[in-house]
DNA sequence: AGGCAGGTGGCCA
DNA sequence: TGGCCACCTGCC
């Protein structure tokens, strides 16, 4: 901290001042596509694009208390920081983006040699990641998700952290915690347009503030058993549990179903008619144990050419 | 203009 | 268990 730093000169007004942009030390080299779908393919609901006045275009987002810039620079992956946070946001980005995770390994392991349909998918979207958001962002986010499109579900978070979320940097307020949300009303909650979905987060807040460490003790067991406590939490049901364990507590063997990946599944691998159950069993016996994996990248083809 | 959207929970047989 | 249906809201 303390030190100086040159801040980017394309800072609009109203914005806290960034850090110059500095290369990431990790080897991944995403194309502009991939770098999108996995910041905004329905993972994270907290990036959004944006383009400097020379043109050039970059992802900023937000997680927990913290804030970033990523841009793909010849071809190499760059961040930058508002000033305050530089030192905060080092230290968590390689966390968010799976840095330490060997990608290479778990797709090299997924059955694309005899899977034709899986193979594509990789293809199209080579080196795709899974991010690792924190755990109980991500279960407001995708409880937030019940019938609702991406930019909707982005609307809605970017409302509540607005209105309800601590200040992190000039302009930027991160979301609320749950224990914040326990004194947000419901009625609070619909007039940031959550719809039905109020009744569903005012009453996780409620369970959760009656349990300190509940949350926390859940994201550190095992897949199965986050997952039963997980389901005990109002509006939280297979297809969320499964994205609050991929998407925030990494754990690469669950298989979330939703109405996409049941008319994929259907469609590629002959599953007409089967519910959603039999597909998230399919899935995990098919694709092993980076499922997950597969299924985001499966997910991420059907996106673009289903 | 009415239907539908990355679901869940509650009620019925 | 398995099959409905209500639940909010905004957008095509």
């Amino acid at each position: 901290m303390g030190k100086a730093r040159r801040i980017n000169p394309e800072r609009p007004p109203n914005s806290p001042a960034w850090t110059d942009w500095e290369l990431l030390r990790d080897e991944w080299r995403p194309s502009d596509a991939v770098l999108a779908e996995t910041l905004d393919g329905g993972q994270a609901f907290r990036w959004q694009q944006a383009t400097t006045p020379e043109g050039e275009l970059f992802w900023q987002g937000q997680w927990t208390d913290c804030a970033a810039r990523l841009r793909l620079h010849k071809g190499a992956l760059e961040w930058s920081a508002p000033a305050a946070l530089r030192d905060r946001v080092a230290k968590a980005l390689p966390d968010y983006l799976g840095t330490r995770t060997d990608w290479v390994s778990l797709t090299e392991a997924l059955p694309w040699r005899s899977d034709a349909h899986l193979a594509t998918a990789l293809r199209s979207f080579p080196s795709l990641r899974l991010l690792r958001q924190p755990f109980g962002e991500t279960l407001l986010g995708f409880i937030c998700s019940a019938t609702k499109q991406i930019p909707q579900i982005k609307q809605m978070l970017a409302h509540l952290a607005a209105r309800h979320g601590s200040e992190i940097a000039p302009g930027l307020r991160r979301l609320p915690t749950w224990a914040e949300l326990a004194d947000v009303s419901e009625t609070a909650l619909r007039d940031c347009s959550f719809g039905f979905r109020a009744r569903h987060v005012a009453g996780t807040a409620r369970f959760l503030d009656e349990r300190p460490g509940w949350l926390e003790e859940t994201a550190r067991l095992p897949y199965a058993a986050a997952k039963v406590r997980l389901l005990e939490l109002p509006g939280v049901g297979e297809k969320i549990a499964d994205c609050v364990l991929l998407f925030g507590g990494a754990r690469l063997e669950s298989f979330p179903v939703d109405t996409w990946i049941l008319k994929a599944l259907a469609r590629r691998y002959g599953l007409d008619g089967w519910k959603p159950a039999q597909v998230a069993q399919f899935g995990r016996a098919h694709f092993g144990a980076a499922a997950g994996l597969a299924q985001q990248y499966l997910f991420a083809w059907e996106r673009r050419h289903g």
